[in-house]
DNA sequence: GTCTATATCGCGATAGAC
DNA sequence: GTCTATCGCGATATAGAC
């Protein structure tokens, strides 16, 4: 829609993960990402707030639309059930047709420091909407923050084994984190008691 | 025991978190941090790998800590059980007697996205520790991943609602927590189900 | 798009402890 | 002498200001 070339964040995303896998993220300056997309330094840090978050870009909608996934979610229905539910409607559309670039991705994050915090912290804005999904439902503080802590880490959790297989669907992953979960959660405790149970 | 001033390092974290409260985390410069503790930029860095982790002093160790714990604890125990002994051994002791330093540190860390993300790496540290443990303990990978996911979710809850409540003492509300997660987890699913639950 | 501050780090020197 | 903490200089890349 105008005299520069399309898709320039397209460009920069693309030759950014190349460039990381080629030489490594440390090694890789800006301006060598923006010339191998025939763009300025200038130009990429219009599209990309730090060197990082070329790695994550449209991220950012992620805790909106949980959020309104939550939302939808029927009124009844408690907190770990709302994940579960909301885990079936949206694992099957997650990551498809990504081909090579998860993996990629990931083998690039995974080397870096940096890197791993800024995904964590992409994490945390999910948890921190999952939240407040879960107190617009009417869940207490506590539990509604507690809910989304644990909905993320089996989303992570999750996420990483499918990656690590190279088969396999996501949702088959996710089902098998939320028995691993719900196993180690009533498992009977080594001393017995009744159902009411108290930690003191 | 030498010429200069003894406690540098400690003086560097005084100086940058007087600072950080002043001026704030953006505003403050390594150079003025040392200039405040009487050393130069030069030495600065040769104590803190960069300028967030003057906030995180000392944290390092606690992964192996922990690690130790988790070996110590009775070889029978289940994860959850070892999370929950685990933590009545350390919440006692945690953060005694530091007075408004855990305030303080919040705030600033609070008031910024790169030392959130500090502090999200921290804990992912300590995750990795746990997990290392329970496998070692015999559990499988997903569980031992997901009880150390839990674990920590669990503490970072408490010791941020510890910090929030001027009053009480981190033992009880660790206990809160995890009442909470065990009601979260076993509460009765909208459609019962036998107790052997399987999500599909 | 240009200019600039400053975080970060490599290297060599120095000063006292042992 | 060795060892360690510190300092000073200089270089580079990120990231923000103009």
């Amino acid at each position: 829609m105008s005299r520069w070339e399309p898709g320039a964040r397209d460009r920069l995303e693309r030759a950014a993960l190349d460039l990381f896998l080629e030489r490594g993220f440390d090694q890789t300056t800006v301006p060598q990402i923006a010339a191998r997309a025939g763009l300025t330094t200038r130009t990429f840090f219009r599209h990309f707030a730090d060197k990082r978050e070329v790695l994550f870009a449209g991220q950012d909608e992620v805790p909106a639309l949980v959020a309104d996934l939550i939302a939808r979610a029927p009124a009844a229905m408690e907190p770990m059930d709302v994940i579960t539910w909301g885990f079936q409607i949206i694992a099957p559309t997650m990551f498809q047709d990504r081909g090579d670039y998860p993996r990629k991705r990931r083998t690039v994050i995974d080397s870096n420091e940096g890197l791993r915090e800024r995904e964590l912290g992409k994490l945390a804005n999910l948890s921190d909407a999952i939240n407040r999904g879960f107190q617009a439902r009417g869940s207490d503080d506590l539990t509604a923050t507690l809910a989304a802590e644990i909905a993320v880490a089996v989303f992570k959790v999750a996420v990483r084994r499918w990656i690590d297989q190279t088969d396999g669907d996501l949702s088959a992953v996710i089902a098998e984190a939320l028995n691993a979960l719900n196993a180690l959660t009533t498992v009977p405790r080594t001393a017995p008691e009744e159902s009411g149970h108290t930690y003191r």
